[in-house]
DNA sequence: AGCACGATCTGA
DNA sequence: CAGATCGTGCTA
């Protein structure tokens, strides 16, 4: 296994998102190993991005994106769900990738088991996904590198023409360009 | 201090 | 399609 360094990190935020498909996102938690290969992304790209929470400029909430890429930027939405991001550029350009979906590899039952509703699909979904990592706020600027609680490995290289790429999810609120703009991106 | 709303999910 | 459910940021 190679862990992820911080130069994966610090380059273009849409090459992170390519390039983190087939990834193997880890998750060490209570003597389990949860883990699971990133198939679907999002990328959110700093101050020009009207979608990105960093849009409107540094807060308390966003304050990690403007941080060291390599961390985890993990925020709480809709009075219930946390979602995984992952920082990327240079530290302070404001932008991160957005984790939306794994195919589960190990700890299959400790996350069915930390999955509050016990559907088939156990994260599909940044927010399903973080229910069945155990991912909250306490990983908010949590250091990707270290290799302890939460990690990305080198497992697979998505080859180009396996990923699709769309408009991102739940944007409504930015502009017209970025509504459009196809940076989420999926293995077919 | 008050308020509108959200990078979602579920079940009807 | 509405409801759950609350932190955040904007307005005043």
């Amino acid at each position: 296994m190679s862990i992820l360094e911080r130069d994966f990190y610090a380059r273009p935020t849409i090459t992170v998102a390519r390039e983190l498909l087939g990834k193997k996102l880890v998750r060490q938690t209570g003597g389990a190993e949860l883990s699971g290969v990133i198939i679907e992304t999002e990328a959110y790209c700093g101050s020009e991005d009207s979608a990105c929470h960093a849009h409107r400029g540094k807060t308390p909430r966003n304050a990690v994106m403007f941080g060291k890429p390599g961390v985890a930027y993990v925020y709480f939405t809709y009075g219930m769900h946390y979602m995984l991001n992952l920082v990327t550029e240079e530290e302070g350009n404001p932008c991160a990738v957005l984790v939306r979906a794994l195919l589960p590899l190990s700890g299959r039952s400790e996350m069915q088991a930390r999955r509050k509703k016990h559907g088939k699909e156990l994260a599909n979904g940044p927010a399903k996904l973080c229910q069945a990592l155990a991912i909250d706020k306490s990983l908010n600027g949590w250091d990707l590198t270290l290799g302890q609680r939460l990690w990305v490995e080198n497992h697979l290289r998505a080859a180009a023409r396996d990923i699709i790429s769309a408009p991102r999810i739940g944007i409504d609120y930015a502009c017209e360009k970025d509504r459009q703009a196809r940076w989420r991106f999926l293995i077919h």
